[in-house]
DNA sequence: CCATTCTCTGAACGGTGTTCAGAGAAAACA
DNA sequence: TGTTTTCTCTGAACACCGTTCAGAGAATGG
């Protein structure tokens, strides 16, 4: 009897469309301007159905959070290896820049949105968020291992540091708070104001 | 013949009395939380009248970034003066940070929401930000006149940087990014990361 | 006292997220 | 096979939202 097999691959796969056809509505309109009605007229299912699939909208946002975090974690892998620590960290930080400004939507679901935060916060962990933090802190715990950093480095605050200097930099830009700066030259401004911080700490 | 003038008092009371019980609704209930017509039942109007005083909803939010911005300034005075320009640009860290925790819907009003930078964008200038901009600057300015950074150092970039490196920590902290740090010690580590930063550039 | 100007109301419009009784198809059982 | 059960899906309905605007009523000016 595959039946039940099927119908969970069916699930699976009515699961799959929505979150694909929605991701594609907000990276093209914008997260606040895509109502439910929207999606369920892009999937072609009457409104109700997508209730059968997530329990609400918050739902579908964090599950698009987490193949947001998914693509995320492969562009920071640059800073994984067996290379020079701190020539990685700041190559990571570079990547994190380059990410976030080639796709700020993806961006904003991870780092900035309320959405995904509430079910963060129901949940009390964040795994997804926590193995991109661990990427960053065993590269920093290399960098005082190789003498790079003082021994008495606090490797978490290390690490916190200079995600914070990332992020910073990075929503400042997405949230149009650097209006002064045209938007062709975004990018390489924010690279600089990276490089100046990483030649003070290198 | 007074009657131009009290009506153009009555008319300022009243947008204050909006902008009043605005605030306070926001800063109480969070900011998706609060209707136009929440804020007519607080102020005891109908909700039309609102729309007397203000264009729409995304007016009254600029309209209170403004007043946030008030507050904010004054805060980061600390870093203005003819001290050490090294030791007030830290001072003025410090008080960033702690401003934005005990502060946080102020904060997101200034440098998160979505919604006043549509204003910002269509007013394509952002005079309050660059204020505040600007006292970071000239610190930065008076450090590298005082020979604290070198003298080749580009001053938007270093103070962009510095912006970027409080920015990132506090507004991870308010979109709920570090669930990792009890609500309890959050200042604490923000803080010490800060403290990391500067102790590496200084 | 009348005409004008001004303020304010509240119903209405077209949207929103979400729920749920009931229709109809598919599967399981006899 | 026919019958019963299980499952999927619909779409109207609910309680909200921001915003508009004809018209009521008061204050002002002549």
């Amino acid at each position: 009897m595959g039946t039940t097999e099927r119908r969970e691959r069916e699930r699976k796969e009515m699961r799959d469309l929505i979150l694909e056809k929605a991701m594609e509505l907000f990276l093209s309109e914008g997260y606040e301007n895509v109502s439910m009605r929207k999606i369920a007229e892009a999937i072609e299912y009457s409104p109700g159905t997508i209730y059968l699939y997530f329990s609400d909208r918050d739902e579908i946002i964090f599950a698009l959070h987490l193949m947001a975090f998914q693509k995320f974690y492969k562009a920071l892998s640059v800073m994984a290896g067996d290379g020079d620590p701190w020539e990685r960290l700041v190559k990571g930080g570079g990547a994190y820049i380059r990410f976030a400004i080639a796709n700020p939507g993806l961006y904003e679901l991870m780092f900035i949105m309320n959405s995904p935060a509430k079910t963060i916060k129901a949940k009390d962990k964040w795994e997804e968020g926590l193995n991109s933090f661990g990427l960053l802190s065993d590269t920093v715990q290399e960098c005082v291992d190789s003498g790079k950093f003082p021994a008495e480095t606090d490797v978490p605050t290390a690490a916190l540091y200079f995600w914070g200097m990332c992020h910073g930099l990075v929503s400042l830009a997405i949230r149009n708070r650097l209006p002064m700066i045209p938007k062709s030259q975004i990018r390489g401004v924010l690279e600089s104001a990276f490089n100046f911080g990483v030649a003070k700490m290198g």
